[in-house]
DNA sequence: TCAATAACTGCAACGGTACAACTTTTCACT
DNA sequence: AGTGAAAAGTTGTACCGTTGCAGTTATTGA
């Protein structure tokens, strides 16, 4: 009955137990949500699904809207493989811009059931799309770390800094009478010009 | 024993009521947070020591660090003034990037010996530098309608937003290795390059 | 077998909100 | 001027998400 394919470390019973109380956590979450909605189920009642205590659940996840996000790192990893795999010629600004325009695209794609109700869940609560702004933003000193590598700055330059926040900052630019698609172009627009003046490009 | 001269407008007594517990539960909240410090002092404290309940509370200020800042609206009428009221032959972001020079270096005046403390204490709280720089981010908004204005773009223009975006983000590009003036001073030269070429600017 | 470690628990309290009262102030109408 | 109803300010209670703390239980490795 051992699998080991799907298991990459031996985990100790007690990593197993604690794993298995994550998933359970994080399941019960999802699932009470999309039942009754992000609003009307409240912690206790998640704990209690999942047969543990408030403070436990704390210990697992550190609010409630972190019950509904279990990925993080490997967006971080995506986001930092598109600048430094990024196609010969590319400016690193152009690599941004493309990867924040697909990345927002993809919520588009209905490839998949579960995921779909998770999307419009997360669009239709003003907490959980807030949460998720914040991750996103939470990148930045990543990013910022990968540009200055590629272009062999010194860490911590704040050009780089500067235009890893901008990069990431364009997704939420959206006023009023445009539409997200064009903000972000302009945006990127304004960046792309003063990245090439700042380092002197000669990059596409 | 009526002094019209400190009353512009002869408020009723309802509304003098409201302002004094308004200025009675902000008077408490200062002198118990700097006797005792941030963390020490509890919102039912603030509010006994005011004479009102929690509930009232809440009805005066939106959250516990709000006691602390008062003036918001005048903060945002000046960084509108600097753009609106900035000398002949200066470009937008130049004025932007003398405003918040300007407005960081003034915590370093101690022209009072009240406002010393008061810096000190936001500067020393966590929860309230970053309720500040969320106070500061929100003149997000009003930056933009003001660039359009002055530049006779749309009003929501894309490129406005996200200038005003930008150039108010400078404040808080500080990275580890470097002093925030220079990287505020790196972030405003890319900003000020891809301004230039997006407006086609013939300004200074 | 035993001590160290890590997960878990219950409880009290925090900042903050919703709700249904209750009191005071205001103001239009007679 | 007097009355009465709407509007605005205040209150207590109960609850929310979240944290700290002190104590219990289960797993680990020597």
């Amino acid at each position: 009955m051992t699998d080991a394919s799907t298991a990459p470390a031996p985990l100790g019973r007690r990593e197993r137990k604690k794993a298995a109380t994550r998933q359970a956590l994080a399941d019960a979450a999802l699932r009470l949500f999309l039942e009754h909605g992000y609003d009307q189920v409240g912690i206790r009642d998640i704990a209690d699904a999942a047969d543990v205590s408030t403070t436990t659940l704390f210990k697992h996840f550190p609010s409630k809207e972190a019950l509904v996000f279990d990925e993080d790192a490997a967006l971080e990893a995506a986001l930092v493989a598109a600048v430094r795999d990024r196609p010969e010629g590319w400016s690193i600004p152009r690599a941004l811009r493309e990867y924040v325009g697909r990345s927002r695209r993809n919520k588009g794609d209905d490839a998949d059931e579960h995921f779909t109700r998770f999307v419009e869940l997360v669009e239709n609560t003003p907490e959980l799309r807030e949460y998720e702004r914040r991750m996103w933003m939470r990148h930045e000193t990543a990013l910022a770390r990968t540009i200055a590598e590629e272009t062999g700055a010194p860490a911590g330059d704040p050009t780089c800094r500067a235009l890893a926040h901008f990069a990431l900052a364009t997704r939420y630019l959206t006023s009023e009478g445009t539409d997200a698609d064009t903000a972000i172009a302009r945006a990127f627009a304004l960046l792309e010009h003063g990245w090439n003046t700042a380092i002197g490009g000669a990059q596409d």
